[in-house]
DNA sequence: CACCGGATTGACTCGTTAGTCAACCCGACG
DNA sequence: CGTCGGGTTGACTAACGAGTCAATCCGGTG
């Protein structure tokens, strides 16, 4: 997968540690997390199966890396994204755009941190809460702000508000990695629109 | 678990198979069903082993016939409401409520079809996602037919709308399941309310 | 060159558990 | 009373796979 020429390798210390992360992505969205062995991993990776007993404590550690470095890049972004003066819904628009755009640059990524992370109410979606409710939370400020501005009505507790709007980006998401939904660039930027439109300007007529 | 005459055992023959399923329902929402043992299953059950094999195939077979039955349930509601000619709002605060109250009635076990069927893309998602779009179908018909006598705006296309409505429903409930969100009879009827008056009426004043 | 220590290897252990199966229980029926 | 068969039992097997570990490799250092 990743290129390097040969004349460099000193220069390239080859980061193994990544190659196996990199490697997990692709074997936790092809096989899941659960049917997948460590083994599976190794190979992907091209690595010996001790390696990643070297870099990671458990099977388990491996999936929580991959999900806590993207996490925090989605939260950072969306912190961002609050603290600029946008109108809400661009805010949104922003927000959607961003975990969608994640997914268009790396869909087996976010398809292995929905299905196993953040779906996954058992295992470790129960780990994690505090990290996603951290999400739900930012997204809660950016609707409340928007109520008190009267940018957006105050009859919908912004609670119910940020589940409807979080929950609907996943879905689509869900419908893309399940080939309910057609994909393409296209999709990608009408999902963004019309997500945010449905959840702001509603469907009634 | 059960209680028995003895006096009238004859008139009683205990249909263990639907024990079993039950306690299976318990079970997968406690411990999930990749980290649950058939053993669990049979103990709460008050069961031996072997029967939960006389009666299914395997445990897999077991899950399956859970999501199955409840699923058809589900899809027989929207039908029926689907039928009416009640305005579209209406029909999806419906189905809104149909799903939450069966929640309401039952948490287990809409825990266990959400968590491990409906949400979970890899293992039993894969397996039974015919069955799930037969849903989304379904909602599309309301929404494209709503689209039509023009009670909906046509921007939005319909698959989109689907996701949004129905993934916002998943997502409160597993607000609830995660304990992110908080439940009581009055939160429930909230719920179905706010849901439909977002995906509706939009967030936006 | 000798030595050190971290990176890397992969064969092996050890617990776990889905699924099997031979035996047993018990009501029905002749 | 005997025997037939489906329901029921639970010990057992067979496989599997996570995690361990002793050995090896290799670049750096004195």
């Amino acid at each position: 997968m990743a290129v390097r020429d040969p004349r460099v390798t000193k220069a390239a210390p080859v980061d193994k540690r990544r190659i196996i992360l990199d490697a997990a992505v692709r074997v936790f969205a092809r096989d899941g997390f659960h049917k997948c062995r460590v083994s599976d991993i190794a190979d992907e990776a091209g690595v010996a199966y001790g390696l990643v007993y070297h870099y990671f404590k458990s099977k388990d550690q491996v999936l929580d890396t991959l999900f806590l470095e993207r996490w925090e890049v989605l939260l950072e972004a969306i912190r961002h994204t609050d603290a600029t003066d946008l109108p809400a819904e661009e805010k949104l628009h922003a927000i959607a755009g961003f975990i969608i755009d994640s997914y268009r640059h790396d869909p087996d990524l976010m398809k292995v941190i929905i299905v196993e992370v953040t779906r996954a109410a058992n295992s470790f979606g129960a780990v994690h809460i505090r990290k996603i409710d951290e999400a739900y939370a930012l997204i809660r400020g950016v609707v409340e702000k928007a109520q008190q501005r009267g940018e957006f009505r105050s009859e919908i507790p912004a609670e119910f508000a940020v589940m409807s709007f979080y929950g609907a980006i996943e879905q689509v998401l869900t419908g893309w990695i399940f080939g309910l939904l057609d994909e393409g660039e296209d999709a990608y930027d009408s999902a963004k629109a019309h997500i945010v439109q449905t959840i702001c300007g509603g469907l009634a007529a």
